[in-house]
DNA sequence: TGTACATCAGTGAACGCGCGTTCACTGATGTAC
DNA sequence: TGTACATCAGTGAACGCGCGTTCACTGATGTAC
């Protein structure tokens, strides 16, 4: 049972490694119930199963774990993006597929959208600035997207800035809503999914009938 | 020059009311920088220029403290609709006085606007819940503002909610990115205005042409 | 108007607690020979 | 394969600090007569 060929060969970088993923969970658990500002080096070690000065061995502060959190939650959503282009590119069934995936992924990664949503306009200066670099990031590969949509290829750049910001204020306000611990009724969650899905839809109206802006 | 006459008679009542307020206001201020969370009673108590006990004479705890917070904020809020409501009732010219009605008002009540969009996905549980409580009803206030529009006549109450919920999610993320301290420049919040007016039109067009939803 | 008493906003000392961070350490893993 | 040494993730004691809350108090304001 315990002879040396059943015991798993850890390598110390693999421990290491191990236990910062421990802290970086053990962080989103407690981002669950209090902002960034309030988190505690001690009890976030203690949940981690190591010592709090341990966890200097990781993160040289409490910031820059956060900003750690800050790149994971945005490594996921651009995730979310691939699946949504790696489908169906027809216009008629995109909104739909995008609100299905983003649901899907939601689910699976809860965390990194509770503390992208609470962080954003909660978190310390850095954090939030870190965020909003990110989000704008994130808005410019929609604009350039929709760019390449041929029923928007008299529209200009600040016609695609307008909608781009549409949909991601949407999101990210639908997202933050829908992984809040008061959407944990799956019928709550699903009127809130359906309720995202209408606002898309009607945004899509308005830009089917938009008449792009002069200069 | 201190005769009896120039001595404001302040009653212990009125010298209690400007001590809350003074409460209040030093909160506003700290909340500026954290989160609520995060508040420290210790540091308010000193900027509003009392002794740390001498808080609880106005208020139980810190969590009452930002309930008050969340009322006094939504009674601006509503002064801000009653300003809207009371100019032209002309739909071509509503979106635009609406957008400037709101600039202004974000000016002259940074703080409550601030407080709201960063407690409405980061604070304690009680305080998230009372903030999402306001906005329901604030959202159905619009509903039946916008159902007596004539243009919107054959819709439904989901209709009418997907319109709503629109604005008043756009309005929030809006209100929150314009107060925030990275939007101190002139420029800065005037482009933001600039883009939430166009936002606001977007929607304005999908909701002329929209299809009441079935059912 | 004057006096005696009640009210109560604000005081200041004291408490125990959890916090982030320092430091010298331990002992298992890794490396050089 | 065996030995001697280096590395370094994790330990545990200790620190000084600001925290929220308790309590008995003070003294100006308000009230009853």
């Amino acid at each position: 049972m315990t002879d040396k060929a059943t015991v798993a060969p850890e390598s110390r970088q693999e421990r290491k490694e191990r236990t910062r993923r421990a802290i970086l969970d053990a962080a989103l658990d407690q981002l669950a119930e209090t902002g960034f500002g309030a988190l505690s080096l001690r009890q976030l070690t203690k949940a981690a199963g190591i010592v709090p000065t341990a966890f200097y061995r990781h993160f040289a502060t409490l910031d820059e774990l956060g900003l750690t959190l800050v790149d994971e939650s945005f490594v996921t959503l651009r995730g979310l993006i691939r699946e949504v282009r790696s489908g169906d590119p027809a216009p008629e069934t995109l909104i739909d597929r995008s609100v299905d995936v983003l649901a899907v992924q939601l689910e699976e990664h809860k965390a990194h959208f509770r503390f992208i949503g609470r962080e954003r306009h909660g978190g310390s200066a850095a954090l939030r600035g870190a965020i909003r670099h990110e989000l704008d990031l994130f808005e410019r590969e929609l604009v350039t997207d929709l760019a390449r949509m041929p029923e928007l290829e008299r529209w200009g750049a600040a016609d695609l800035h307008v909608l781009a910001s549409l949909f991601v204020d949407l999101m990210v306000a639908a997202a933050a809503e829908i992984v809040s611990p008061s959407a944990e009724q799956a019928a709550v969650r699903r009127e809130l999914v359906d309720n995202l899905r209408n606002q898309a839809r009607m945004i899509v109206v308005g830009a089917a009938g938009w008449e792009p802006l002069g200069g």
